[in-house]
DNA sequence: AAGATTTGGTGCGTTTTCGAACGGTTTACA
DNA sequence: TGTAAACCGTTCGAAAACGCACCAAATCTT
C-alpha cells in the first residue's frame, strides 16, 4: 500500500513520505450510511481518512435533543480532531451522511505516529485549523443566512466531497442538517428547482448548476474553501478543478 | 516574572515549569477596547494571554459585512489559536470587547518555543481544542436559540471572564455580537430585566441572577465549560468557582 | 450652559420561519 | 401483489425577528 494508491487527497497532498508513517497502520473500511465514528463522550476508537463518502460532525446540546451539524469531512481531510489536538473524546457526533469507504488508524497509533512525526503532527493540525474555519463559518451560516442560502451552501460543501452531480438524501435529513423544518426544505428546494439549479426527485437532488448555486449562496460559501487551497494546496471548490 | 505573577488562568493551571518556557519571551500589553489583535488575512504579530478583559474572535463574511462571533477569550485562554496550530494568519478578525490587560508574545517566538517544547505545546493544542468546541456550540446557538436566550448565553460567557458583575456595553454592540437587531436587543434586555436576572441602566448591564440566567440560556450553555474543566483541571463557570 | 452626539425606547408593517397537521405518492418488503 | 412505511407537497395560523423610522433621554463637548 502506498500513498499513490489512496484516494485521500490530505494524504496525497502531505506526499508519500510524510504518509508513510501512517500507511503500515492503516486499515481499509466501510462507511454506512449512518455509521457512528465519534460518540459524545466516548474515547474515540479511530480516525477515519475518507476516499469516498461524507461524514459530518454534528454538535448536540446537552438536553433537548437539538443539533446541528458543525462541518463536513469528506475525501480532503480527516475525523478525529480531537485526537489530533491531543485529546481522546469529543462533545459532538461524527457520523456518515452519505455512504463510502475510508482508510482508519487506530486512535491510539495515531497518537503513536504524531508523537514521534512532527513534520506529520504539523500537517494534520493544518486540517485542524480548517476544519475550526469551517465551523465558523457554519456560525456565520447559522446567524445570517436565509434557508435557502444555507440550502445552496449545503449543497456546494457536499458536491465538492463527491463524485456524481447527485446527492441522496431526504428533505427530512436536510433539515436536521440545516436546523430547520422539514417543510422548509421542500419549499427552498422548489426554489431552487425552479431557478433551474438543481433537480428534485424523491430522496435524491441533483446539481445542475453550482455557478447558480453559489450566487444564492453568496458569501456564506467559499471562505473555508479558499484557506483550504492556501493550507493544503489543493483546490477544494469543484469550480477550481482542472 | 514567575508563573504565579500572572493572572492568566491557563498559564497558572499549566504550571510554572512549563510556563517557563514562555515567560522570558512575554512583555506586558494593555487592551485597548476596540483594538485589533490579529487582522483577518495578515500576518500574526503576537499571542495574547490575557488578564483582564475580554476578546472576541469574529467571523467575517467575504463580502457584504456579515459578521458574527465565533468565541470569547479571557484570562482562561489566549489568542492566535492559528499559531498553536501551525499557520501564521487567519480568515478570522480579533479584537478587545472589554479592555484589560495581558501578557504577549511574538508569533514566532511562540512558534519557537513550541517547536522545541511538546509538552507545552499539546498544552496550548488542549485550549485550542476548547475554542473549537466554543465555535461549534456558537454555531448551535445560532441555528436553535431564540434572541433572549441568545443574550442569556452571551452575558453568562462574559461575566465567566471578568470580575465584576457589571459589563460596560451598548446594545448596538450587542446587536452586532450576537448578529441581530439593536431593537431587538432592547426588547429581550428588557424581558430579562423583567424577570429580574440583570439590571440596564444606559451603556451598563448588571449581572444580578446567574441562576435565572441559565435557565433562560437553558441548553445552549454548558458544553464547553463543563470540557474547560475537563481538559484545564479549572471551573470555567463561575457558580462552580468556589 | 448650549448644542451635538450617543444611546435607548417604541411603534409600525413585512418577511421569514415555525409548528402542526393532513393527504397523496412513491418505494420497500412481506 | 398488496400493505406498510417513508417521503413529499401543501395548508393554516402564529411566532419571531426584521427594516425602518422617529423621538426622548442621557452624556459629551466646547
Amino acid at each position: 500500500m502506498n500513498a499513490d494508491a489512496t484516494e485521500n487527497l490530505l494524504l496525497q497532498a502531505m506526499g508519500a513520505e510524510r504518509a508513510s508513517a501512517l500507511l503500515p497502520h492503516f486499515e481499509p473500511c466501510d462507511l454506512g450510511l449512518g455509521m457512528p465514528l465519534e460518540t459524545p463522550g466516548e474515547p474515540i476508537e479511530y480516525a477515519y481518512f475518507p476516499e469516498r463518502g461524507v461524514v459530518s460532525v454534528i454538535v448536540l446540546a446537552r438536553e433537548g435533543g437539538e443539533q446541528v451539524e458543525g462541518g463536513l469531512i469528506g475525501r480532503e481531510g480527516l475525523t478525529g480532531q480531537t485526537v489530533v489536538l491531543g485529546g481522546d473524546r469529543s462533545p459532538h457526533l461524527t457520523r456518515v451522511q452519505i455512504p463510502g469507504h475510508a482508510r482508519r488508524i487506530r486512535a491510539d497509533r495515531l497518537r503513536e505516529v504524531i508523537e514521534r512525526d512532527h513534520d506529520l503532527q504539523s500537517w494534520l493540525l493544518r486540517f485542524a485549523q480548517l476544519m475550526s474555519i469551517q465551523t465558523a463559518h457554519a456560525a456565520l451560516a447559522y446567524a445570517r443566512l436565509r434557508l435557502e442560502e444555507k440550502l445552496a451552501r449545503w449543497l456546494l460543501m457536499c458536491h465538492d466531497r463527491i463524485e456524481s452531480d447527485e446527492l441522496s438524501l431526504t428533505h427530512e435529513f436536510l433539515s436536521v442538517m440545516l436546523g430547520v423544518r422539514r417543510a422548509g426544505v421542500t419549499v427552498a428546494t422548489h426554489t431552487l428547482e425552479g431557478e433551474g439549479l438543481i433537480r428534485a426527485r424523491r430522496g435524491r437532488i441533483e446539481i445542475i448548476d453550482r455557478r447558480g448555486l453559489r450566487r444564492v449562496a453568496g458569501a456564506g460559501y467559499g471562505t473555508p474553501e479558499t484557506e483550504y487551497e492556501r493550507l493544503i494546496g489543493l483546490p477544494m471548490s469543484r469550480e477550481d478543478r482542472s
